[in-house]
DNA sequence: GAAATTTGACCATA
DNA sequence: TATGGTCAAATTTC
């Protein structure tokens, strides 16, 4: 169809939005970003923002789209361009640049270079899950997720999830866990990590 | 003061 | 020429 030269790579995934109190926010990936841009699309209720990794200083020409979409509200359409040489990415996780697995249920090719990832494999590939553990309400995931699922040491080989964990002393990563931090900033939910956050992943299923 | 967003202007392409 | 994507100054947040 649409070749394009090279090296021009991009992923097109539909992954659920968190639901924190009554507003909807995009799904973290684990990679830190920089916005740059907002426009309002013609069709689209909703407008669609641009972002491009933080590490640009280092050649990292990764950029990403994300447009909420208009018949699900709950479901955000993200686009990724480029790819990540920067090594101080954190979260690895889904993006993996195109993966393979046609012909499977979830998994749906779209075009040469377009990749739709169905939701409902999703709750489990998201690192905003794992990173914030207690703070999903796994009663609220939906099914095929595994509560205690980070603690298997028999999942998927997640490269750059277990070095992450690891977190370098110090260091640290940038702001990121801007999810639970802006959570809990809203509804003051304060100390300790009690559950009685109200975050709930909706997993969308597809008509 | 540095780093990240916001926002309208600007540019590119269909 | 209209629409989508990016720039960049002003602004906010850390």
């Amino acid at each position: 169809s649409k070749r394009r030269r090279g090296g021009d790579e991009s992923l097109t995934v539909r992954l659920p939005a968190l639901l924190i109190g009554n507003l909807y926010l995009p799904p973290d990936d684990g990679y830190t970003w920089r916005k740059y841009g907002q426009k309002n699309i013609l069709k689209s209720s909703f407008p669609r923002s641009y972002y491009r990794c933080t590490h640009k200083n280092f050649g990292c020409t990764a950029k990403k789209k994300l447009q909420r979409l208009d018949e699900d509200p709950h479901t955000y359409e993200i686009t990724y361009n480029g790819r990540h040489t920067c090594q101080t990415s954190p979260t690895p996780l889904l993006i993996p640049s195109i993966a393979p697995p046609p012909a499977s249920h979830g998994t749906e090719a779209r075009g040469a270079d377009t990749l739709i990832i169905s939701a409902s494999l999703q709750p489990p590939l998201l690192p905003s899950a794992i990173e914030l553990g207690g703070w999903i309400s796994t009663s609220e995931l939906g099914e095929g997720f595994q509560p205690h699922d980070a603690a298997g040491p028999s999942e998927r080989p997640p490269p750059a999830a277990a070095a992450e964990p690891a977190a370098p002393a110090g260091a640290g990563r940038d702001g990121d866990g801007s999810v639970a931090d802006m959570a809990n900033a809203m509804f003051n939910t304060g100390s300790s990590s009690s559950s009685s956050m109200d975050i709930i992943f909706r997993a969308k299923q597809e008509k």
